[in-house]
DNA sequence: TTTCGTTATATCCTAGCAAATATAACGAAT
DNA sequence: ATTCGTTATATTTGCTAGGATATAACGAAA
């Protein structure tokens, strides 16, 4: 039995959170679907919860990560601009780095 | 205008919580007040949420963390244990850590 | 102009968590 | 045996984030 260092990070602009673990699963979802119903669905999660996700995502980025229609053939969709795919390879990369990091860091704890 | 990272750390113990940011500044009180109900009452948390999150704590960790003692002169007490003071130091160091190597993959995010 | 499946938004409602409260157990000192 | 300030624990109360629900707005296509 040992132990483990997880760890969450997040990305903030201006105190708020840009992007974070729940934000990248809906982008990949918005990514691969093309539609925040569709997306909500495939996460479990009610499509509330999505639109406010994402609301809060686009209005705290720098530039567009999703490009939203209304009405129109299909009903409309969400597809994401090269900035949001670009941002979400971005953040898996760190995030991944960091577990590495963390890892090595474990041995400061397990034999004290 | 520039995003920020920020990260939370913890350390599990077989799926259990055993040390986090606030755990962390709990253990901190009760080091210096020597007692759970001065800490609880610094930290202006409430004394039954201060008690949960000790006795998680010392429920997952593989040596005693605080040695708590009920009665007797002063009604009792809490103090820390070596190994108790000794891993929220490897904590601190580990977060520090953390911190300063996000700092470096910033720059992945900031020109995209 | 009607249909369609979205996005967008408001309103209720509830479950679950946190706070508040109460009280038992404890043991050294007097 | 009584007091004291703790730790330990149960119970009730209150609040709020999220779910459920409803519906408006939209625009291309037929």
């Amino acid at each position: 039995m040992s132990y483990k260092i997880k760890s969450r990070i997040w990305i903030e602009s201006d105190k708020h959170v840009l992007l974070g673990e729940g934000r990248v699963q809906l982008l990949k979802a918005i990514d691969k679907t093309g539609s925040l119903s569709k997306a909500a669905k495939a996460l479990n999660i009610s499509y509330k919860k999505a639109w406010n996700l994402l609301d809060s995502v686009n209005k705290s980025a720098k530039k567009p990560v999703t490009i939203n229609s209304i009405g129109g053939k299909g009903g409309g969709g969400a597809e994401l601009t090269d900035y949001g795919k670009s941002l979400i390879l971005a953040f898996d990369e760190i995030n991944k780095n960091c577990w590495e990091f963390l890892d090595k860091q474990l041995e400061k704890i397990e034999n004290l």
